[in-house]
DNA sequence: GTCTGCATACTCGGATAAGAGCTGTCCGAGTAGCTTAGG
DNA sequence: CCTAAGCTACTCGGACAGCTCTTATCCGAGTATGCAGAC
């Protein structure tokens, strides 16, 4: 998996500690986390394609969440960045050639394909049962100095 | 994923039904499903390190089962081809730079991997929780006539 | 007729290229706010 | 003093290389089979 998932998800918690209307630039964003500028930027354009965050240029622009953090699942983070394709994809390669006369034999869908979305589906749920307020919600409580501690430095540091 | 993945399984499958005491060389497995044999014959080896298959080299000699598909789980398919690595992996880029001072209000485990972490493990289980015996069994409820063609393709045709 | 040695064909195994996708970088497009000059 | 036009600085956005990993291929190592020749 894309290490841009991680990325876009500590960058979604991060906006969620935001002093209220203002947007956290790519550029901060990647000093934060020690990231490289551009590339994150890239990231955080696709997550604005997916409609999660909204980008706004000029001074004092930049990214903030485009809606709040419990309507935005972890799955939805990671379809926009890995995209929506299934991860195994089945090419349909059962039985000799397609030319061959019991072609027929294999009308039925297939069946290794149906237990690989089965699985599939099950990592779907689960990213799709958590939402990014969810782990804002835990790492509050695990850890009550982070969320002053993010707000103040995106509030203070000029990177 | 890797589509190795698709084509072990296929194989495993395959090999359930040949005659007794009887192995699959790589060729005949490849000509059996229109792919190129020598880089599926790359994937069946990654097979036979993982203790899933067995091999013999020379006349006759091909690939087996190397026990009962009722112990070879989905999951050990693809652990073989893929590797045991978990898809996403933490960077820990949580915060400013490791020489902040306030570094150690992260000394909590990070709660994005802990998510991204339970989503995977719902997927091995589901992968865990299916043998290739019971894809068998399901092929022979839905399909009667494939294992009896593909015995017999692999007994009669020399590819 | 039987045994032994050898040649042969077959198959896996690992080392070696080609291609695709992720990673990383750069510069142009667009915008907000400041500066400055005029009324 | 107030207004407005222009300028500057800042930020996103998409187009352009580098690099790792998947995909694909080839040839050598090893083995069972069948054959030929000697006893």
């Amino acid at each position: 998996m894309s290490e841009g998932v991680e990325w876009a998800l500590h960058c979604c918690l991060d906006l969620t500690w935001l002093d209220p209307g203002t947007a956290a630039p790519a550029a901060k964003l990647a000093a934060f986390h020690g990231l490289p500028t551009a590339y994150l930027n890239k990231q955080l354009q696709a997550l604005a394609r997916d409609g999660i965050v909204t980008s706004t240029r000029g001074p004092r622009g930049g990214f903030r969440l485009a809606r709040g953090p419990e309507r935005i699942t972890l799955m939805d983070v990671v379809t926009a960045i890995e995209g929506a394709e299934q991860a195994f994809r089945c090419t349909e390669i059962r039985g000799p050639s397609p030319k061959d006369p019991a072609r027929d034999v294999y009308r039925e869908p297939c069946l290794i394909d149906q237990a690989m979305r089965k699985a599939e589906l099950a990592w779907r749920v689960e990213l799709a049962g958590q939402t990014v307020a969810d782990i804002k919600v835990q790492v509050e409580r695990n850890a009550p100095d982070v969320p002053e501690h993010t707000r103040r430095w995106f509030a203070d540091v000029q990177a």
